[in-house]
DNA sequence: AACTGTCTTCCACTGAGTGGGAAACTATCC
DNA sequence: GGATAGTTTCCCACTCAGTGGAAGACAGTT
């Protein structure tokens, strides 16, 4: 009876890595109930393995018992895409200093962008990503520079599946999209208006590597500035090049630590 | 013969975090064998765990078939601690806007001052800590501001053991070192000149939560600049108030998802 | 072709991992 | 207080996932 019905294939890597896995999602603190539920690991092997965790500091227990991710696991985490993160970082300072808006550097991670960077002020915009986040490509200014810059097959791929609405404004035909993504490559940036979340329009320009994309960097501004979001080009387009400077001489590859180049799907689901 | 002389205690997981742990110094992609020989993992058993690692996405193959760490989890571990940094970086944003000069967050953790957050320009100026980053807390100036408010028993204990040289002005003698605290509580900041890398001073003041010591707010100028770096104190000060204000209504633990808050100690060695 | 270092595959053995069940704690409500 | 519900922790016999030495494949280099 004891160990009876296991699923073969489950590996205590996998249960380990799926309960880890549970926070990538949730902001809160979470009971152990709720982990056993969410990552589908039994309670009482979850009880084990995240006393092992947190033994080791890659998770944490809060004040009521409640189970956060650990600093430890941070601080390790932080050597993860270092390379173009600690090079970047200036030019997007830089960035934000010139134009005083929420400034964001983001690459493709499967069918999301992920935000690798974010400077930003004490203004108030309303945010919709954050650092570590993704969102869908076609809703966001940098995603959509992505996909209008990246391998044809990618982009068929990636507007041949449903695409999400995010707010009302979101644009979801594939072809009115296709022609925008087209608008995009002539013009040489994105934008977005209200696409994500209400309040707040972005702008985006490429980051070239070795004649391929390599990851967007983009402004979001408040809605009631959106007019006036192309003046920030000059700006957006020197610190682009800048940034293209800097990192020619590194692999891709090394300066992230390989996002998820490959087919624009989600990573093997280890559930079911 | 065949897992013969398994060492008792040594689980699936701790063979996981342990090659997750050695990326955690590590700067460059490492091969398998690096892996195994750092981690102590035998090696076809590191061959297995890292190879569903990158499955994960937790680890990623580079090129050269080198392996780093991958973006997947960096992205999970954004959340660890996340309140902390999100409500603190506009403030350490602010910092760095007003003064021009490298600013940082820092937190104890163990023995070491873990810097959770930096923002910095283009300026060159010689940096000796990273984000994620760890340094000696009688070096630095976050860390003396951090070992001057502890609890006595924290002290004591961090004085009580031999301290480590980091540069040729690293104070090291317990006695003078305990005296120059004694000083930063009276003055109410902390100073270091080049103590943890030549051509670099820093100045640090604290931030207090619940009464408590939250964590530390400073600059590092380079060393030209040393004699006035005072002039920042206004700043310094205004922004740590700023942060006391923002982050009292957040428990402390809620805040980081607990640091080793315990015992100055290193964490458990899950080797021998 | 011989050498060196690294990666990958194989496979028989076995104890680490397993997870249902029950007990031990908390709350919270009547 | 004691009944109820949601947690967390402990227990333990069973067994298959994990193990790791050894050998094979795959580079580079001399």
């Amino acid at each position: 009876m004891a160990g009876g019905n296991r699923v073969p294939g489950s590996t205590v890597t996998s249960k380990v890595l799926a309960i880890m896995e549970v926070f990538e999602t949730s902001r809160r603190a979470l009971s152990l109930t709720e982990i056993a539920e969410a990552s589908g690991v039994p309670l009482s092997t979850t009880h084990r393995l995240v006393g092992e965790l947190v033994d080791w500091g890659m998770l944490s227990r809060g004040p009521n018992g409640g189970i956060q991710l650990g600093l430890r696991l941070w601080a390790i985490a932080q050597n993860a895409g270092r390379q173009l993160r600690d090079t970047a970082r200036p030019f997007v300072q830089d960035l934000f200093s010139l134009t005083g808006e929420t400034s964001q550097l983001a690459v493709r991670d499967g069918n999301m962008a992920l935000y690798i960077d974010r400077v930003y002020g004490s203004k108030r915009v309303p945010r919709a990503s954050r650092v570590g986040g993704r969102l869908p490509l076609h809703a966001t200014a940098v995603g959509k520079v992505i996909l209008a810059y990246s391998e044809d097959w990618v982009t068929d791929a990636y507007l041949g599946r449903p695409l999400a609405t995010v707010t009302g404004h979101t644009h979801i035909n594939p072809t009115r999209l296709r022609a925008e993504l087209a608008q995009v490559r002539e013009r040489g940036y994105a934008t977005t208006q209200e696409e994500v979340i209400l309040g707040s329009c972005s702008i985006a320009v490429p980051v070239f590597h070795t004649g391929r994309l390599g990851c967007s960097i983009g402004l979001v501004v408040s809605s009631s500035n959106a007019g006036t979001m192309t003046r920030h080009l000059p700006v957006l387009r020197g610190v682009s090049q800048r940034i293209e400077a800097a990192t020619a001489h590194i692999p891709l590859e090394t300066l992230l630590g390989s996002v998820t180049g490959g087919a624009p799907l989600p990573p093997i689901d280890p559930q079911h």
